[in-house]
DNA sequence: TACACGGTTGTCACTCAGTGTCAATACGGT
DNA sequence: ACCGTATTGACACTGAGTGACAACCGTGTA
């Protein structure tokens, strides 16, 4: 199962990462054009040219096509919070570790618009949505934790719950304010103004 | 349409509430049983005596047999918040209002604990909880936002936002806490913690 | 090069949630 | 008793998701 003599990974690693872009970019082309909904995976395999139970050994649900990105991005915005300054305060260090999300790859402001109005738009897409950011949550809190002092103790402290909580919450209600005004509002100053309403 | 001698509401309506409180009963049973995903529409309809599409007639999905309720819920958190005093702050009026959905009627810990366990523990209904209390954040935003001091403006108030929202999801900590714990400690306590945390 | 192994694919068949339609029926007021 | 209407059950259908299986193709080995 070991690389040979192929650049990085194996041929098959390669196509499957392939496949699963090329799914992801037609999906949301029909999402986009005709709606989540409105749009089947069966029509979706077609697009792409392969079988309808392929379609679902690339993307288990047809929500995890449009939030799958979601997991991976959860990690990363750990990364970026264990990368902070241990003695940065939780809401500063959360601050800076959301911040790395403007950073994501191939960031088109209109396309995401789109998507965020899909988002928000579509009942089963929000709720998944909000489940993706629970697992977030389980990511952030521990670090959280340590900032707030206590050891790294068993017992998970329920007042690192409740901050990482709300500051994601923060992000949601700035999410939802941004996609209502276009985007043309800036989403780290809506952030801000958020936490500040809550803390103030 | 109109009552003509009955008590209060017409027939069809008191047997249609009859049978969807006897659906309700029978579905909890089986969701407590044998849990939610394993438990078919067909076999609560078989249970109750009703053809499945009836069913469907009084629930619309699976998930509002157990979330229903927390629609009207929501309007009585409302009507509770609109009780406040006018001139008491935001997060003092939540608490209140929120205090309110202690005194729910028939109230059972050990019942509540179970469906909570439940609630917790099935992914599709965690997210379709999470969406209800969307539904709960739009309904008490504008009062908050008279709290706030700014008029009844049409541009809904980030501030007002953003606390409703946190709010809430500082009982949604708090309730899983509470769930964790197997309801041992005080939830208006749990959440005065998790406020704390925050707004400290 | 030939072969064996394992992962991938397509096909078929299935379960289950949810919806539309329509005839039969039971209720409500007259 | 009678007429209009809401409720019900039966049937058929779509669409998401899953299991099983044979054919296939990439990968390492003889």
């Amino acid at each position: 199962m070991e690389v040979g003599d192929t650049g990085s990974l194996g041929l098959r690693e390669r196509t499957r990462r392939a496949v699963q872009t090329e799914i992801g970019d037609a999906a949301m082309r029909l999402f986009l054009e005709r709606g989540f909904e409105a749009t089947t995976m069966e029509q979706i395999a077609n697009e792409v040219g392969i079988s309808r139970r392929s379609l679902f050994r690339y993307f288990g649900t047809k929500e995890d096509i449009v939030l799958g990105h979601l997991v991976e991005t959860g990690l990363a915005v750990r990364d970026a919070l264990e990368a902070r300054p241990a003695d940065e305060g939780p809401w500063e260090a959360l601050r800076a570790a959301l911040e790395s999300l403007a950073l994501a790859p191939g960031y088109s402001p209109e396309r995401t618009l789109k998507i965020s109005k899909m988002l928000y738009g579509t009942p089963s897409l929000r709720a998944g949505h909000l489940e993706k950011r629970l697992r977030w949550q389980e990511l952030l809190v521990p670090n959280i934790q340590k900032r707030l002092g206590a050891g790294s103790g068993d017992a998970p402290d329920p007042r690192a719950r409740a901050i990482v909580a709300c500051a994601l919450t923060c992000l949601d209600v700035a999410g939802e304010i941004w996609t209502r005004h276009e985007g043309e509002e800036d989403l780290g100053r809506l952030f801000d103004r958020a936490v500040a309403a809550v803390r103030g």
